[in-house]
DNA sequence: CCAACGATGGTCT
DNA sequence: GACCATCGTTGGC
């Protein structure tokens, strides 16, 4: 069943945190969401959104419930979920999915057969998807890409966000507790920011 | 194993 | 002109 409006208007971390387990749908593509982060609008320097809105971010300025897709380095895409209230900046970033439906088309877009490598980093699975600025925007309550709901129940792990400059000391990121499709799995086990695990 | 680096182009000042 | 919410490769140990 794919997620509604109400899903999409709950505060940004609450999201963030809700959406591991999740399955992301796109088309014939289905994954399960195992890793994410928070970006806020207001106290966080790291925020597309925290210097206001430009013509880049103005989709995080829209409603809740909308794809935030923006090209990176030049060469990789990042896919976030708008998330907080309109006109206030806030999103979700995708980081990392567990692969269900698809396995082989994503093989061959990444060029690499080894599934724990199709997904496991935000610029990997937007192209493991085929997602691209083209879907910046894009509402995910009609249309081919979706969030469905699942009974699965994770045990998070929290931590520092990955790959900022500016607030990196935030503890805004979020995944499934030693699921192998998470980013950098085989680096640190336990990922740069340690942390408690939080129930659920 | 792992740290370092280059590719590559849109966006913002 | 600088800065990137990244990734694959390279070269050292």
């Amino acid at each position: 069943m794919p997620l509604g409006k109400n899903f999409f208007k709950q505060p940004t971390v609450d999201m963030a945190r809700a959406l591991l387990g999740k399955i992301l749908v796109f088309g014939d593509l289905s994954g399960i969401i195992v890793e994410t982060e928070a970006y806020l609008y207001r106290d966080d320097p790291g925020c597309h959104a925290s210097r206001g809105q430009t013509g880049r971010n103005a989709p995080m300025f829209g409603p809740a419930g909308h794809a935030y897709v923006y090209l990176i380095y030049g060469m990789y895409h990042c896919l976030n979920i708008v998330s907080g209230k309109k006109g206030e900046g806030e999103a979700v970033l995708i980081r990392a999915i567990e692969p269900v439906q698809g396995i082989s088309l994503m093989q061959k877009r990444r060029k690499t057969k080894k599934i724990e490598n199709l997904c496991n980093g935000p610029g990997k699975l937007t192209q493991a998807f085929g997602i691209t600025r083209r879907h910046n925007n894009l509402s995910l309550l009609e249309g081919d890409l979706r969030i469905h709901n699942s009974r699965i129940k994770p045990l998070i792990c929290t931590s520092r966000r990955i790959g900022l400059s500016a607030g990196k000391e935030l503890e805004l990121r979020f995944y499934i507790d030693g699921n192998r499709f998470v980013s950098g799995f085989n680096k640190n086990l336990n990922n740069a920011g340690q942390k408690e695990r939080n129930k659920l």
